[in-house]
DNA sequence: TCGTGCTGAATGGCTGTTCATTCAGCGAAG
DNA sequence: CTTCGCTGAATGAACAGCCATTCAGCACGA
């Protein structure tokens, strides 16, 4: 039932029934980041959600359903936020200054969320396709366009193909991410972006 | 073929013994690759090995064992080979494009081993930490060494950090060979490897 | 009293691992 | 050359524990 939240309408019902949901997607976050999600058993996260086993699916179809929301849920704010700040800017460099920027403070803000994307949502090709079909295709192409762009403005080189550029940068961030996750160390990983695209830009060789 | 039946009788042992070894690795390999490691029955691999269930424990510790096995391997064998090219050359810009180049015609080789190094091998970050541990960090090092000595040399920028060039550069790489694994379509992965160092080395910035 | 959200013990299927048993092939003895 | 124990690699049915999912009932507010 998609509307299995109407309660009563005078008390604060509202906030409870979303709450539970929420608190089972909180603590399904984190008991998958600490465990993975292949040895994590729904009774974790119901516990440590503070509800019953059975809670958990008045609110979720199966175990994988929870996986498949947090990512849904993430993925379509990250793309929404993206295109939000594309609209705002016209300089195709400062676009991908900002979406670098905006990527790894998304992932640099939640630890947990950030494990789950880059670490559990790979394990296995059926998450990844979906997943890949799902969200980074059009994340990758979101870049695309910004880069073809700036070819068509003469600021970035026009012999390069605009989709492997994109795969490019992205490929450098998710790398980024994922040494952050799993650094003892801890350090800030969004100051990381403008060091990524300096190379990105620029190229490593000596002038 | 599997004709390799014992071959002289004195011999037979070495060669007979491996043979289930190797079988098993090679099952375990397209079974992983195929249905994902969580996902992988111990009892399907030894079906596609041609052995029985309990043949893969005396060659195994357990379906865990197996799986480091197939790492470790394949790991090892990608960086010696690694470190014996770059012996082989002076020039810093061409030992990265030697090291580059391996490491996609390796992968773009053979594609359930693929599946098993992109995919299987991050679906958890136990897996993730002791595989960065064990060869990531290692492979890292190595390009980062290159850089170094070409910054010394003058032809890479001084001002970047090695550690963090050798990320990017295997990032990127590292998302070629997810993208290819992913895509429906069949084209060769090598070849990537150019197109990849033109961004790295050159940057995609106009002149 | 009803209705509703919630509970958590019980269920049932699944699968990694074990181990009693089989038997091919070997060397020794005749 | 033939026979005969013997060895240990290989087998696969059975085990044991795990865990996602269910559902009969509970508590509580209206």
């Amino acid at each position: 039932m998609r509307s299995a939240r109407s309660l009563s309408p005078h008390t604060q019902a509202r906030a409870g029934s979303s709450d539970k949901r929420e608190a089972i997607l909180r603590a399904a976050t984190r008991v998958f980041a600490e465990n993975g999600y292949f040895n994590s058993k729904v009774a974790d996260v119901a516990r440590v959600a503070g509800v019953a086993d059975g809670t958990v699916y008045l609110y979720f179809k199966s175990k994988e359903d929870i996986l498949h929301t947090i990512f849904d849920r993430n993925a379509g704010e990250a793309i929404r936020e993206g295109r939000r700040t594309l609209a705002e800017i016209s300089d195709p460099r400062e676009k991908l200054r900002r979406i670098a920027a905006q990527h790894l403070e998304r992932l640099g803000a939640d630890r947990d969320l950030a494990v789950v994307f880059q670490v559990e949502l790979r394990g296995s090709t059926k998450f990844m396709e979906e997943f890949s079909a799902a969200g980074l295709s059009e994340y990758i192409r979101l870049i695309a366009e910004v880069v073809e762009e700036g070819q068509a403005a003469g600021v970035f080189r026009r012999e390069l193909k605009p989709k492997l550029v994109a795969k490019v940068l992205f490929g450098a961030l998710d790398e980024m991410a994922t040494n952050w996750i799993l650094s003892k160390r801890r350090y800030k990983l969004a100051p990381l972006a403008d060091e990524v695209l300096e190379i990105f830009f620029n190229g490593v060789m000596a002038r």
